[in-house]
DNA sequence: CCTTTCTACTTGTTTATACAAGTTCTACGC
DNA sequence: GCGTAGAACTTGTATAAACAAGTAGAAAGG
């Protein structure tokens, strides 16, 4: 439940062009129309459709209207990500059924190799998790994570077969807020072969992301490698005066 | 040179974080300190502080400050690809010596098959265009793009072996607004092996997207096919409340 | 010395208002 | 009929102000 007017407003207005209310090309009421349905100021309904602009479903257009550009999508992949979402919320918002292995669960010490690659400080406690996400029967996921011991206390094996974030989240209390992710593509590890269910493809879709809680700590360093039919990463752009 | 404040804001302090002057974990001077200094209310200090928090440089934490978590890049590799951003333009920031062949250029009718793959109507004449970009010796992207022909005339080969983008907004006063981009990995095709120095790789990321301008219609599909190892595609994600 | 309370900070949300600037269509004058 | 001026919309930028809520440190009390 928002417990904010604009996002309240935001997902009104979401949940209006998925269901198909508007189609692409159509203008949305005018921000003065929403201000009375929604009984707020204009500031209010501009953040909220700021946030639907930034996200692609929107194009504002000065002294015209705001447009929709959604379309449903055509895409040939299932996953859709954008945003910080976990692999768990993915698979329920796609009504996918998904079953989760954990195949490394153990401790480790940050060491000079991995503190370059992470960018935790050489000397910090590690958990590392590997987990297999299996979808419609085929292995198609690998997820690499270490999270910062400190942070992650408490943390076992089968809560990480469910869903960590819920963990963290409701029951610790964590708040996760910023993610920076890079996304590449890379050959196929032994490691990927033996694990992944990988049919004739020999490289993956990585998504290696670096995640933050409202700590302001850095507390997560993950790796998502996909089978690249599974996967797209969408995002929205908006281009700024050179 | 921007014309609003919020982006001569937001560039200074993005100048600012860029040039070292913050590390990572510092704290920015606080909203009120910075309305002292630009001369303006906080709403437009938080207008920029917002942008930057989205594009990943900051974590704003509540009761305590705006921390810089930038750090500078350790990625191995050469572009990163956030926003809308020309090839060339992206050379030019990394000071790349970039140069672009073209290899096909001509007219085409959308039919059905590439209207569903595009989204452009059925039946709307479209410009082709085929460029092979050689970076440090190495033919390492492939770009196709469909133009809708009526929004791109006057585009040759020789303007297109330069910068589309520069022509579009400077000569014909196009203003590019919104993309929407898909990341994906692909298999490479016998044309990819025939225009790219591929080494030992077998497949590509390809970046995908539709791109508006502000008069609200669709003018650009583009399909930009990169060499795994030139290409990383980066962005920052801000997790809602669920 | 330790704990609690209060105060002075910080960022987060929302209202209200004014004017700038782009678009569309109507009404007027010729 | 045609073009122009203008009114009535639209979104874009900026100011001002109030209050909510989280944080840190100082002051007060035991």
């Amino acid at each position: 439940m928002p417990k904010n007017k604009y996002e309240l407003i935001y997902q009104t207005i979401k949940d209006e062009i998925l269901s198909g209310v508007y189609s692409a090309g159509d203008l949305l009421p005018s921000e003065n129309e929403y201000t009375a349905r929604f009984g707020c100021t204009r500031n209010t309904i501009r953040r909220a459709l700021a946030m639907l602009t930034q996200e692609g479903f929107l194009l504002p257009r000065h002294g015209r209207g705001v447009q929709v550009i959604w379309q449903p999508q055509r895409s040939r992949s299932i996953f859709s990500i954008g945003g910080i979402e976990s692999m768990k919320e993915a698979a329920d918002r796609n009504r996918m059924p998904m079953s989760t292995r954990v195949i490394t669960f153990e401790e480790r010490i940050c060491d000079k190799t991995l503190s370059e690659k992470t960018g935790f400080d050489e000397g910090s406690a590690l958990l590392y998790v590997e987990r297999v996400r299996k979808i419609n029967g085929e292995n198609v996921i690998l997820d690499i994570n270490y999270f910062l011991k400190s942070e992650a206390e408490g943390l076992t094996a089968e809560i990480a077969a469910k869903s960590i974030y819920q963990y963290l989240e409701n029951e610790r209390g964590l708040n996760i807020t910023t993610s920076l992710r890079r996304v590449t593509a890379e050959k196929a590890s032994r490691r990927d072969f033996r694990y992944l269910d990988m049919e004739d493809y020999d490289f993956l879709l990585v998504i290696t992301g670096q995640v933050f809680h409202s700590g302001g700590i850095m507390f997560e360093y993950t790796q998502s490698r996909h089978r690249p039919d599974m996967v797209c990463f969408i995002e929205s752009a908006v281009r700024r005066s050179v």
